[in-house]
DNA sequence: AACCTCCGCAACCGCCAGTTT
DNA sequence: GAAACTGGCGGTTGCGGAGGT
């Protein structure tokens, strides 16, 4: 114990001396990117040593997902784009890096951040609440009925727009399961078994078998993820 | 011109989950 | 199996610019 907490206090003296903070320079921009192009990007912990950038790994990896990347796509956010993140935002809630991972060129980071200070105040305006996407008039929490309403409705979940199976960490469609299953479920259901039912398909979106389309599979082969939902927004060196 | 407020966005922080040792 | 390490995520902060007074 006495090991770790001197270690964090090293670790703390020492980002406190060496390590720099705050935006970025466009000389750090350049060694980054010239780093990356030779080595490739994972090892985040020992790149700045490596680099000779004098930020933590943590901050190279950031800069790097959300703004260096060429694949990052910079600019306003067009209507379609915004569309597409409100009807996700819908279904996922504020699962941005699933978001970000079916709009291309996109980041998660970009997504919450015009989340947060454009599309939630519209709606807020449209008297919409923006957590659940009703009428702020109606009940808080959304009934099974109200969620098979919503599938039915939307094109993109209900499948009318492209693929619209499960998907495993790797954004790869595995049946065409999802969607319909939830929305064939019995909306007869007491109250408690419709809680359940609400509950599983939460599970499932848990375990990224979103029922909604995602449009760019073919094109866009993810990179392999170590973690839970992987991460989708890009298809470059992992 | 100076000050204030608001807004957008880059960056940071804390936490978590998966992997490695 | 436990601890340490690593990468990733969502929430939050704070800076800088724009616009208003």
């Amino acid at each position: 114990m006495r090991n770790s907490a001197s270690s964090l206090l090293r670790q703390q003296h020492r980002t406190i001396t060496e390590l720099k903070r705050g935006p970025w320079t466009p000389d750090e921009d350049s060694v980054l990117v010239d780093y990356i192009a030779r080595n490739g990007e994972g090892n985040w912990r020992t790149l700045p040593k490596r680099a000779g950038l004098l930020r933590c790994g943590k901050s190279c990896r950031l800069r790097w997902m959300n703004y260096l990347r060429p694949s990052v796509k910079r600019g306003r956010i067009e209507a379609d784009e915004e569309d597409l993140i409100l009807r996700l935002h819908r279904l996922l809630g504020n699962r941005w890096s699933l978001i970000a991972g079916r709009i291309p060129g996109r980041t998660d980071n970009e997504i919450k951040n015009y989340w947060n200070s454009h599309l939630r105040k519209k709606l807020i305006s449209q008297g919409i609440d923006p957590k659940t996407h009703l009428p702020v008039s109606e009940a808080p929490v959304p009934s099974l009925r109200r969620y098979r309403d919503i599938q039915n409705s939307d094109p993109i979940i209900n499948g009318q727009n492209g693929c619209h199976g499960t998907h495993n960490n790797n954004n790869e469609c595995l049946s065409t399961a999802g969607g319909s299953e939830i929305a064939s479920v019995d909306v007869t259901l007491g109250d408690e078994e419709v809680g359940d039912a609400f509950s599983s398909f939460l599970n499932s979106l848990m375990n990224d078998e979103a029922p909604f389309a995602c449009q760019n599979q073919a094109a866009t082969p993810p990179p392999p993820s170590n973690s839970g939902f992987g991460h989708q927004e890009g298809w470059g060196t992992w």
